[in-house]
DNA sequence: GGATTAAATCAAATTATTTTGATTTAATTA
DNA sequence: TAATTAAATCAAAATAATTTGATTTAATCC
C-alpha cells in the first residue's frame, strides 16, 4: 500500500490561529472594550445595569456580551431572571501583556505584578 | 457669562480604546496573524517571496500588510522596487503577553524572558 | 527611451458584522 | 393564573471588511 502524502505549494503554518482570531475579534471593537472596563471596574454587573452604564439598547448589549462570552473573556451568572457578568481575568491575562492587562485591573489591585 | 456643562446619562469611560480596536482589529484575522508568524520565522521578507509563502495573491497580501502596518504590528523598508516587511516585535511585545508573544519570537530567542 | 518587474491602488462584487425593533423565553410577583 | 420584568433570540436593514482582477506607479534593466 502506497500512501500519497499531501504536496503544499508553501510551508504550511504550524500554529492554529482560530481561537486566536476569535478572541481578538472580540476585543477589536471599542463598545466591547468599554463594556471589559466596565465590568473590571464594577466587578460583577447584571445586564440590566450594564444598559445605563455603557448606555446601549438591551438587544444590542446582549448581542456583544455574547460575542465577549464566546471568546471567554467574561463569564455570565445566572440569578433568577438577573444575569450577571464578570470579567475573566485569567483569560485576559493570558492573551494581553501586563501593560494592557492593567487597564483591565482595579486600581488598588495593580501592585501585583504588572502596573509598574 | 454662564457655562453650561454637557450632562452625561451614565459614566463615560476613561480611556480612549480607539488605538487598540485598530490593533486588536488587525490581529483579529488568522490570515494576518500567519503573515506575522512568518515575518517572525524569516525575519525580514519582501512581497515577492511572501506572496508564495503565505500563498496568497499579490492585491491580497498587499491589502493585508497595510492593515497591519497601520496599525503598527509591523515595519516596511523598501529597496529600490523591493519592500521589506518585518515584525515590530516593541509594539507586539507591548500589546501581548508573554505567552502570546511566544508566538512571535523565534525559537533560539525564545530564553529571554517570557517562553518559559 | 522602451520593456520588465515589484508593489500599491482602485472599483465592483462578495461576504461578514452590527444595528434595530419586535418577539420569545423564562423567572418572579401580585 | 395573569401580569411583570430580565434577558436572549430573530429577521431585516444598514455598515463594514474582504476578495478579485485590472490598472497605476515607480524603480530597474536592456
Amino acid at each position: 500500500m502506497i500512501k500519497v502524502l499531501p504536496i503544499f505549494s508553501s510551508v504550511e503554518s504550524q500554529v492554529d490561529f482560530s481561537k486566536y482570531e476569535l478572541q481578538f475579534k472580540a476585543l477589536a471593537d471599542q463598545k466591547r472594550l468599554q463594556i471589559m472596563y466596565e465590568l473590571t471596574q464594577k466587578g460583577s454587573v447584571c445586564v440590566c445595569d450594564l444598559v445605563d452604564i455603557v448606555n446601549m439598547p438591551q438587544s444590542k448589549l446582549s448581542y456583544h456580551l455574547k460575542i465577549l462570552l464566546d471568546a471567554n473573556l467574561i463569564t455570565k451568572e445566572t440569578k433568577g431572571t438577573w444575569s450577571y457578568y464578570e470579567l475573566n481575568h485569567e483569560e485576559v491575562n493570558r492573551l494581553l501583556s501586563p501593560e494592557l492587562c492593567c487597564i483591565f485591573r482595579k486600581s488598588e489591585n495593580q501592585s501585583s505584578g504588572c502596573c509598574s
